[in-house]
DNA sequence: CATATTTATGCTCGACTAGAGCATTATACG
DNA sequence: CGTATAATGCTCTAGTCGAGCATAAATATG
């Protein structure tokens, strides 16, 4: 943006110029695990997620991303949107001392091959192993028991009318009582967590430094902000999934439909009917049959299918609804 | 983002510091108009969003944000969402140069106050003096009649392969045949229009310039990507009323039941059965009475009724849903 | 003042969707 | 051949959604 005249003052102010970052999630699928790749400077860093600054020669931001990308793990990208730009001055140690910004802006990338990304600081991992209140595959997860006393008694820390605010926060983003547990709201939960000082992010830069590592909840930090970058693209991939066929972005060319089930679970984090999964593919058209079928998966032979490109064309909101938790 | 070794190469590649801008799509709604603020440089040039550089004394984005607004429109904003960063390095014609990029990370901002905006140069606006062929209240936007002969031509002037692709694409996003009218795909039939050469902005730098201006799609044009923002916004908006309860953020403290349903229909650009609408808001509880009622409506007397926060806690996505149109 | 007009509000009906579970089929394996 | 394991087909029920009829309570009008 450059013009002039709609802002009269300030544009001769002591203006730092700020680094801008682009950095990305990218996730891949199993039946069994959601991943998400990270890299690593030294084996004592914390991991991190593949980024690089912006240059001047990249002509877009998202062509900027994948040049990255390509150079730091190997990967093209093929589906790629942007998630969210991060950008507070203090957001990580080196900046609070008041220099410029450092912004970086998130992108979500899927991607099929989840190959062991041959680079050697370049690993897969489960996301549950940053986040692992978020998997509620075999039922509630351990780590709440963890994290509900802490919470109640930072929420009890303050006064009156804090406490049931925070109360009330607690609530509609963990859903300990009634409320129910809500896929979509990783982010949410993330913050709260980071605001109550149960990861160690929200500890770094505190004096005095790091306090027993008895008080966190379960769960590895990364690098920077970039679990938070995480819980972003958690939530919304759970969120889209819902209302667009991006889980076939995650599939391999076939599958069975109790494959892309469990594809489904692993993202989402919860168990579905498999009765009425099957029901919901179908009648969206979602799929279509390859004619094959495979006997690997145990017992009566499951048909192959492969999505059907031309949902996208027929049906204005195609995805894979979820149900609600109790 | 300052890390290091994760990143071996072209850290000491030319690298012109991007600049940085921060947008604000201020939004404000009557029952009849739906509206946003923008702030005119001279009265040639055409309207453009308040924005202004990021400045190193901003201690985050949003912060930043609501400084600018402030000094240049004298609101104090309320609600406030991210929306996205744009920044390719074309989008400006200033930019086309090759100098750095011109980032703008935009926000959404809600507002009650509907006034005149006192400064001379900011004025709140309709927004479909801008996106005319998204009002679909009074029926089937006139607008269309102009834009779905120029798409065709536009998607028959490639070879077979594009061309199909094109027509797909018109259908997916203007819904002219079977598919109907998707009332979120704002970005998506603006970004069609940009790209047919539908709008004036996409035939800013070209050579030759301007053809004539028949060949356009009704809609003022705005400064520079800042109709696309505008774009990005209304999306988001008309998707965020089906979910959260947003729309109390432009409404005033109390209000009749028909003012709530005629502004969701100005914000969504489509009309509503009225007494469906009435029994989702109450099922969901999303407001309740004031005890007060209102004859100024013309025939019996309306209820008026309030917000009812505690719904933010008790409803895990309560919204407005709204009915398709075909 | 009676009546038309306008808006608010209550209620019902039918189509469709979602959640849950029972029943049957087709393989592999011992 | 019986058993285990999946895959798949089908039904029942409650809830949601779209549509429209009916009634109530004001104002406008002749």
């Amino acid at each position: 943006m450059a013009s002039s005249s709609r802002r009269p003052k300030t544009r001769a102010q002591p203006h730092v110029a700020p680094t801008v970052d682009l950095s990305a999630v990218i996730m891949a699928a199993t039946p069994d695990e959601p991943r998400v790749l990270t890299v690593r400077a030294t084996p004592q860093q914390p991991d991190g997620l593949p980024s690089g600054p912006l240059q001047s020669e990249h002509r877009t931001l998202e062509m900027g991303l994948r040049t990255w990308v390509a150079e730091q793990t190997q990967l093209t990208l093929g589906y790629v949107e942007q998630l969210y730009t991060f950008g507070d001055r203090d957001r990580t140690e080196a900046d609070a001392s008041g220099a410029g910004h450092a912004l970086s802006i998130a992108y979500l990338a899927l991607v099929r091959e989840a190959r062991p990304a041959g680079l050697a600081h370049a690993a897969w991992r489960n996301w549950y192993s940053y986040l692992p209140w978020e998997d509620w595959r075999e039922g509630r997860p351990k780590a709440l028991d963890v994290i509900k006393p802490r919470l109640k008694v930072w929420a009890r820390a303050g006064g009156k009318p804090l406490r049931q605010l925070r109360e009330e926060r607690i609530e509609l983003t963990f859903g300990f009582e009634a409320e129910g547990w809500s896929d979509e709201r990783v982010l949410e939960r993330y913050e709260l967590l980071f605001e109550a000082g149960l990861v160690p992010e929200a500890l770094r830069d505190t004096q005095p430094p790091v306090p027993s590592k008895v008080r966190l909840a379960p769960g590895l930090p990364m690098a920077l902000d970039h679990r938070r970058i995480l819980a972003t693209a958690i939530g919304r991939l759970r969120g889209k999934i819902k209302y667009r066929p991006v889980i076939f972005e995650l599939m391999p060319a076939s599958f069975t439909l109790l494959e892309l089930q469990k594809t489904v679970e692993a993202l989402s984090g919860v168990r579905l009917h498999k009765q009425n999964f099957r029901r919901l593919v179908e009648v969206q058209g979602l799929v279509e049959e390859t004619g094959e079928v495979t006997t690997e998966t145990g017992g009566r032979p499951a048909r192959l299918v492969r999505f059907r490109r031309e949902v996208l064309i027929e049906r204005p909101a195609p995805g894979v609804r979820l149900p609600r938790l109790r």
